[in-house]
DNA sequence: TAGCGCCGAGCGAGCGCTCGCTTTTTAAAC
DNA sequence: GTTTAAAAAGCGAGCGCTCGCTCGGCGCTA
């Protein structure tokens, strides 16, 4: 269950970051699998994980670029390239399949901030990290944290409140954070809970609309950099800080195609 | 055509805002009803204009329910009283009827910038304008802006394209604001395209999360000045500065109820 | 040959949209 | 002011189609 390699740094790079996720990823499926063992017909689990992962992937591919609604089973059918019938040995219907998807990342998201420093030297690291984590995590199942966003009110009423539950709780590692922070008279004194909601749309803004800061060969990195810089900018009291990691990178790190 | 009282002011408030683009509203639906004439089967431009209102108004309640796809043309009959046929006769297609409520919010978008503070004194009073007016305008046409942004996907290449241009077109103006306040040593340098890109979802965040800051008691003016607050903090090279507007209020500006 | 997994034509429901008909409005004739 | 016929606006059952989903038969492996 535990990443592997004891509490993530704060610095960690992306890479690194994402190769433990995509170990996670595949237990997940398993793990999803053998939630809904009785729904599902295919009695060969390693068969049955890799079709379910191909599905959700498919899922989210076209549900991203053209709804969850419009994206007919046939669709789904044809880029899995399993039959209608096959199909329904695995999903059992469509809403199944979505909550399925959406159980798949409230997982994902749970195991990650388990990693969490639990004893926080100041604030303004855990800040960091929370900031870099989120980041990070939203980059690399950039589709399901899309897909999620995008699809809430299309779920019934528990998912609908279950997203709604993540989004508040995110906010509110931030808001204790802020808290923190003040205490130590780290950052401004400012209503934290209103300062955790506009973070919390800048993280955001990072996975609905990669295409803007691809077009601009802004990486997840420089992102992150750019992001903590203006964070700290609004929130320390001594507005001249040092850069956000070790080694500071202009913000366009990728070369022009 | 113009609103009538000249050049907006900076300071102004919401609720004289909103007097003022209400009266856009009606203007903005009868050029509507005018460019659509040949398509439109009702001769009597008050029943049309009115009925097309309120069609456009369900459209959008409906939509940002359930959403576009999800609406059937039946349920718009029902919420809006009017039988499929008569529907038909204002309508002519449920894709035209998007393309005609797109065409609504460019319009009112396009009247409202319009009005931007032709000679700006220095480039912090341009920045607070731009906010304010982004923010005032997104409140009154919530519906639409919502959905805008959530129904993108669905739409045909122009209207994605439109949209598209239309995001980049108000990233544009902050990043001209921002390029201005830094040449008069206003504004600490950074990447103008990437901080504007930055300032852009803490407004959005306004009319996609509406549910949080009510739940709050965050009015539109509080959560304007708190985003004034956050940004010229970011911003500015001398961090104390003085309250972003005449009269300062608390943050929760309307009792709990 | 038994059974697990796969297949895709076909089902009823609901979609966007139409069209023959009714009701309401308008305005000229008295 | 009343009558009346043409015009305008409204109506909703029904059309063709696609949707989510099923089910009886098929092939492959053990």
């Amino acid at each position: 269950m535990a990443i592997g390699v004891g509490v993530m740094q704060p610095t960690i790079g992306y890479s690194e970051f994402k190769r433990q996720v995509d170990a996670l990823r595949a237990d997940i499926c398993r793990e999803i699998y053998q939630q809904n063992k009785d729904r599902i017909r295919v009695k060969k689990e390693e068969v049955a994980v890799a079709r379910l992962a191909a599905i959700f992937d498919q899922t989210l591919e076209i549900s991203n670029r053209r709804g969850f609604q419009a994206m007919s089973v046939r669709d789904l059918s044809e880029h899995t390239g399993i039959s209608m019938g096959a199909l329904y040995a695995y999903i059992e219907s469509k809403d199944k399949l979505l909550e399925m998807i959406l159980c798949m990342g409230r997982l994902a998201v749970a195991r990650v901030m388990a990693l969490a420093p639990t004893e926080p030297a100041d604030a303004r690291a855990l800040l960091r990290w929370l900031l870099r984590a989120h980041l990070y995590l939203t980059e690399t199942m950039q589709p399901w944290f899309y897909f999620s966003y995008m699809e809430t009110k299309h779920f019934d009423r528990q998912a609908r409140e279950r997203a709604l539950e993540g989004e508040l709780a995110s906010e509110r590692y931030f808001a204790d954070c802020l808290r923190t922070g003040m205490a130590q008279g780290l950052f401004q004194e400012r209503d934290p809970e209103l300062t955790a909601a506009l973070i919390k749309p800048l993280l955001q803004d990072w996975y609905l609309k990669r295409w803007k800061y691809r077009r601009r060969n802004v990486g997840v990195e420089a992102y992150g950099d750019a992001l903590i810089e203006f964070i700290e900018a609004a929130l320390l009291r001594q507005p001249a800080a040092p850069s956000a990691r070790p080694t500071p990178k202009p913000l366009r790190t990728q070369a022009p195609p």
